[in-house]
DNA sequence: GGCTTTATTTTACGTTTGTAATAGTAATTG
DNA sequence: CAATTACTATTACAAACGTAAAATAAAGCC
């Protein structure tokens, strides 16, 4: 079962601390969402379902906790789109992007550093 | 308006060979898809109605080809997935993927070369 | 111990998506 | 020209999604 669009700033906040009740969640998503307080209890009880996260009880209310960890949902995504799109290679990816906004000096110069050190091992 | 997996899968064939009746589509997506050929039809419609394609009569069938450019739509999902999960920079991303499945020596190779083109530009 | 507050659980509702079947129409053929 | 064939257009329907309001339940206060 994967996780939709909504759903997954729900797990941002998660993933940046944790636990939280769910009105920390709402505090913390004030910024980023126009949601109201009952659409991000929906989100959390369908994470729930979904097993992406977990609730603990504690006293009268309930701390959540990420399940599905970050590194995992960004990989899936990832490489899901990079299949799709690029017949799963990466050198395709890159050079898409560098043709269609040029990718910045330090851009470059980080992607060489990187490389370098991905050949050197 | 954006298009859907399914859809994308239409836009495929329709980006490879161009343009088509509604009967090619379906034979070219027999091998990739399980799909009755109402499904495909749907899906050609859904299309039509979202501007992603255009219909040109030709005697009692269409013919059916892009307006959407595949390098346009693959622009907006890699850019969107790019700023969703890697804050809009590549090299993170390209780090992400090295440490979850090991670049082979030729996608370091081909990145290599691509970088230094790059590079001296 | 009722009333209010606070938090959770249930229910709602319009869209989009995946997946198709059915109805309608134009062309072809006997 | 009536019947069949080929296509297209309309309709269907359940699940997922975005977005939220209403109903409960539990706790604390007067």
């Amino acid at each position: 079962m994967t996780i939709s669009d909504a759903e997954s700033l729900v797990m941002d906040v998660l993933w940046e601390s944790q636990p939280m009740t769910a009105d920390d969640v709402v505090q913390a998503l004030a910024g980023r969402a126009a949601w109201q307080e009952a659409t991000i209890r929906t989100l959390l009880n369908r994470l729930l379902k979904k097993k992406a996260i977990a609730a603990e009880r504690d006293g009268r209310r309930y701390l959540y906790r990420p399940l599905l960890k970050r590194a995992d949902y960004v990989h899936a995504e990832s490489k899901s789109l990079l299949d799709r799109l690029f017949d799963g290679r990466i050198a395709p990816m890159v050079a898409h992007f560098s043709a269609r906004q040029k990718l910045g000096k330090k851009e470059i110069a980080e992607l060489k550093r990187l490389i370098e050190k991905l050949d050197h091992e």
